[in-house]
DNA sequence: ATGACTATGCCACATAGA
């Protein structure tokens, strides 16, 4: 099962290369953030010809998010308010479209997108991190369920300094903070995994190259956009990688998409295969 | 360097991104 998550920054600028991703990776699931569109005005159509199935969570102009499967699309769940049910304050963050849910062959999915938090004097930098504190109660509800869980998206935060091409200059800043490290840490705890770091311990590995500075063409980049998935899940991980090649087209997102690719469904005797060849 | 690009909304620049 191939699994992809991408920040496309407008999916309408963005439709004729995402239809190019679907050609050509066939993903089975495919995540996208900061669509910036109203629900009504999503292009779900394309999708739904090239055999998807399309949820979608957004708003005009800023943020959302969407979820694009082969697969039946199940128990989808919009915004805080589809996981946190008996939680009043969840409405007004779901002012903003970040966080969109579902089942799919049995794995649930949690598309988020995280506040950006703008510089750490800002306001938006507390809006950030209760959003974090929001997610964690996320996870803790849905966790009772027992479903195996691949959480990925946008999460603008660099967890560790090799995730950051100036981590001397960078480290302690915006998406970078020890605030923001732990709060994210704290959500994961035990239970998920960055798995990109399961075949990748390197540095200079981004999935975000600013618009400005020439920071494409110099390679100066983020690790930014994450997929994390259960320890059930992170058993069956084959591969992992960065499709770099996106943020080279033309009129590009300033994200590249991220994938997985794991053995779903389990094979029956997995552990027995070998002793048999 | 409170900058640089890019997208949106409503057609002028302001806001947001990260």
């Amino acid at each position: 099962m191939l699994i992809a998550t991408w920040n496309v920054n407008s999916v309408r600028v963005r439709i004729s290369q995402i239809e190019r991703l679907i050609d050509e990776l066939k993903p089975d699931v495919l995540c996208l953030q900061e669509t910036k569109v109203e629900d009504s005005l999503f292009p779900k159509n394309i999708l739904i010809k090239k055999g998807y199935e399309v949820s979608c969570y957004g708003q005009k102009s800023y943020n959302g998010v969407a979820l694009i499967t082969r697969s039946k699309l199940e128990d989808v769940r919009l915004g805080f308010a589809g996981e946190l049910t008996n939680d009043s304050n969840v409405e007004s963050l779901d002012e903003q479209k970040r966080v969109i849910s579902a089942l799919v062959d049995g794995i649930r999915f949690i598309n988020v997108y995280v506040p950006n938090g703008s510089s750490v004097k800002s306001e938006k930098y507390n809006y950030k991190l209760n959003w974090l504190r929001y997610l964690k109660k996320y996870l803790n509800s849905q966790s009772k369920r027992g479903e195996p869980v691949c959480m990925l998206g946008d999460f603008n935060i660099a967890l560790e300094d090799i995730d950051i091409h100036n981590p001397e200059k960078l480290s302690g800043g915006i998406m970078a903070t020890l605030e923001e490290r732990k709060s994210l840490q704290d959500i994961l705890s035990n239970r998920l995994s960055d798995v990109f770091r399961v075949f990748e311990q390197g540095t200079d590995n981004w999935s975000w190259w600013d618009y400005r500075s020439g920071a494409w063409a110099r390679d100066k980049g983020w690790r930014i956009d994450h997929i994390y998935l259960s320890n059930d899940l992170i058993n069956c991980s084959k591969s992992s990688a960065i499709y770099k090649k996106f943020r080279g087209n033309s009129q590009p997102s300033d994200h590249a998409p991220v994938f997985v690719d794991i053995e779903w469904p389990q094979e029956e005797d997995a552990d027995n295969f070998d002793f048999y060849l």
